[in-house]
DNA sequence: CCAACTCTTTGCGCAAGATCAAGTACGGTC
DNA sequence: GACCGTACTTGATCTTGCGCAAAGAGTTGG
């Protein structure tokens, strides 16, 4: 494979604390790949072989239950690592992930994991760190899920897709990947129905914009106000 | 403080591959503290100043939303490692944790974190594979909110009690520390009063039994059916 | 340009659970 | 043993958001 452009994974957080040294030995035993748009990087239960970070596009991970409902755990974006299932000690993969637009990821081999912690300690910290922030979504989550109403979960749903992944624009703060009706209603444990209408209120008040597969915020601050359940 | 006899915490994820010597000497630097049933162990947003081990006891670990709406993350059993806020990255704690009987804790000051990762380089990756399991928990409950009802979460978060910290006796599993239907209710998202309806639905049809803060699983094997939504 | 598809909107009826309102039983204390 | 507070139960009513149906609107492709 063509070697990486070190500019492209200076500064993000996995390699925080490296000599620049270390990163480039690291590089040199990844692999970049492209996932055409709807293809999937890697499936639920399949054997972990990889772990990865994405440089380019966008990945929708998700959960299938038993009937075949799917639940969003997360949308990644550019810089983010992902997969790190050996990591965290399991042998599969626990979601699929699923490329919403053409990306690509740099990829190691899981195999090589045991090897690059024990040679940079640094590794394993960082890494803790970033699963650690995704608990602490993930929390979040299960705390809003258990104490709020849809129409305030949809909002801060948005309100995290826009920090995460937003453009800001003229008019507004874009989410800068195609996103459904659908997807938003699995991140928040609604309906497509249900999100439909909130979302179709809310165009109708100015608050959001956007139609098919398209979102954008164009009064942040007031769906902030929104989704905390604070007075107009 | 009283050195802590090293069985005790022999065995344990956290030590896992390190020497009985490194053992002792992280032992050395280690408080054990008696939290009396009812105290905090810490608080929400407190600054992180410790991380611990439960020795003996029960803890009960919970958010408090805004409007004073607790939302239990979890159980504490003894021999699990808690409030690594400082591992993750954080310098407050993200919720409260409290001792639901008379509990026992090794106490090391955070501060000593860095220190003790960079001499124990496997800290971190005991200390990432705890927290990664956690994160494989969160995500669990949040795929049974996003997608089963009421009666299904609890059944699920009763079984998960029962595995964790379950007792078997002649009756069945007993669950060893006192918990409320409240606590039930604050671990799926419902009310007190439909608990307290399908708890006494399910004890009339001899699933579970047990009154005042005692819950016992008579047919663990019905209501693991039950949870996956089988057929009787 | 029309066909086929996917995404989205909207109306209507219904059900799962929340909310409210009494109560009852259990444990601990003086 | 009487009292008190906390946990639990049960019933009646109300609301949120789901399920379903049907149709509208972009998009893609022949």
């Amino acid at each position: 494979m063509a070697s990486v452009d070190r500019s492209l994974v200076e500064g993000l957080p996995l390699f925080a604390g490296l000599t620049p040294e270390q990163v480039d030995r690291m590089l040199q035993e990844a692999q970049s790949i492209r996932y055409a748009k709807g293809t999937n990087v890697f499936q639920h239960d399949e054997e972990a072989h990889s772990f990865f970070i994405l440089l380019h596009g966008h990945l929708r991970v998700f959960k299938l239950t038993p009937d075949g409902q799917q639940v969003v755990v997360r949308f990644v974006a550019p810089g983010e690592v992902f997969g790190v299932a050996m990591a965290i000690g399991r042998t599969t993969y626990p979601a699929t992930a699923q490329a919403v637009v053409d990306s690509i990821a740099l990829v190691w081999p899981s195999a090589a994991w045991p090897r690059l912690v024990a040679t940079h300690p640094g590794l394993a910290v960082n890494t803790l760190q970033t699963v650690g922030s995704r608990l602490q979504d993930a929390h979040t989550r299960v705390v809003e899920m258990s104490t709020e109403q849809v129409e305030r979960r949809i909002a801060h749903a948005l309100l995290r897709l826009a920090k995460q992944s937003g453009r800001k624009v003229e008019a507004g703060v874009q989410i800068d990947f195609p996103i459904t009706r659908q997807d938003v209603a699995e991140m928040t444990g609604a309906t497509l129905f249900t999100v439909s209408r909130v979302l179709s209120a809310w165009e109708s008040q100015g608050l959001v914009a956007g139609g098919r597969q398209r979102m954008m915020i164009r009064e942040p601050h007031k769906l902030f106000l929104l989704a905390e359940g604070l007075p107009d």
